[in-house]
DNA sequence: GTCTATACATAGATAGAC
DNA sequence: GTCTATCTATGTATAGAC
């Protein structure tokens, strides 16, 4: 699967996530008319997600987002009643729109090997199409309350699972050999998040996307194929 | 070399780095012994990196740094004259330790695979003594000014260029075999970074630096040695 | 050298006119 | 629904006593 084809398919809207969101707090947003109030929170997320990247949310100030969006003081407390709703909404809903999808598409293909090879890519894909986003999760988790921290957490441990089972399912199968296969997993994510971590180092580079998904495949294929025994990681 | 020899052999001392700061900046701080104000600049330095490492340095008040540090506002606006030069001492003179003893220690090994090995080693044996300081480099670059931003940046291309440079002096020997040099060196990297970004993960895991160490210098070997091409990554 | 007290700017948040 | 004006808390930074 390219790039484009996932792309095209997918449609992550902003507009869908900010429309789930609005459903869920029609109690305590003002805005009665769903499409004005749709339109203006996708408006707020997305320069909410410029501004971070920028400068980070903390050096955000809401009159900074104000002047950017175009709307009030007054107009953006319609939406969220204060700056900390504002964070949530957009780690809670976002990584919910990211679990929604990387359900629906990975797990694809009918071997180990096949499996693994589309969830690194789709993982990359999707983190390039949503950058802003990966990165807002990542960066400002820090940020957020006790019960919001617990659910980033859960979510970084979900992706890492989904890399993990289907090392486990390859090993069983005698296709992968590897020691310790929470530790694999945990560094083939280190090495996907790197792709929207550090964009500016490969835009500079023209690297792209799918070249980079395959650079990590080939990386994990030879780690994980390799019949050598990797015994002195064994010594604990 | 275990962690253990290099953590005895370095004495990475908080110290030692903030005598350097002073002495460069005996014009511009206000206490006039050295060691009161040495001893004072590592602790409001450690505070930083502790306050900084729970909610970010932005979001870090100079109250609160204040009020951990046991020092008056007053007192803190002797060693440094902003926030901002607070931020900037941190990255700046820190960075500058990093490459002074990462120069010093890597390069060692008569060829190509025990460089690799040990430049692995050593960085994350670095990073490890050095935590806060690592975390902070990455999280904090962005509010740096552009002259310090600057050489933020050429400090992380500068750590991968000693990957990139064993490399390829692998591949000019034919011991390794690689299509991009500089994208493997990158993603080495990644996998490096991990180490200090998640520490609660590994720590939590039990997860000892050695053992991660072994880990990426396998995954790295498996992946330089393979003899198998990697035509696909070639389509560019 | 260190402190307390304070100036001044800017932050988040809200009231009430339109 | 959106705006402007304004409140209050908190931030960075400094002056001047000890």
């Amino acid at each position: 699967m390219t790039f484009q084809e996932f792309s095209k398919e997918v449609m992550v809207s902003v507009e869908v996530l900010c429309r789930d969101y609005y459903r869920e707090n029609r109690e305590s947003i003002r805005i009665k008319k769903e499409d004005v109030a749709v339109k203006n929170l996708v408006t707020i997320v997305t320069t909410t997600l410029n501004l971070s990247y920028k400068k980070g949310f903390d050096a955000m100030s809401l009159r900074d987002l104000s002047r950017e969006s175009k709307l009030s003081m007054g107009a953006l407390y319609s939406y969220f009643n204060s700056k900390e709703e504002l964070l949530s909404l957009i780690q809670y809903h976002g990584q919910a729109a990211v679990e929604k999808i990387l359900r629906e598409y990975v797990g694809r293909g009918n071997n180990p090997l096949k499996k693994l090879q589309n969830a690194i890519r789709i993982h990359l894909y999707l983190s390039e199409l949503m950058q802003r986003w990966f990165y807002f999760f990542f960066m400002e988790a820090k940020n957020l309350n006790k019960k919001y921290k617990k659910l980033s957490v859960e979510s970084e441990l979900m992706t890492e699972r989904i890399i993990t089972d289907i090392i486990e399912d390859g090993v069983t199968q005698k296709i992968f050999t590897v020691d310790d296969v929470r530790l694999a997993g945990s560094v083939i994510k280190a090495m996907m998040q790197d792709w929207y971590l550090k964009q500016w180092k490969y835009r500079e580079r023209k690297v792209s996307v799918e070249s980079y998904a395959q650079c990590i495949i080939d990386i994990a294929e030879s780690y994980l194929t390799n019949k050598r025994s990797h015994s002195r990681t064994n010594k604990k």
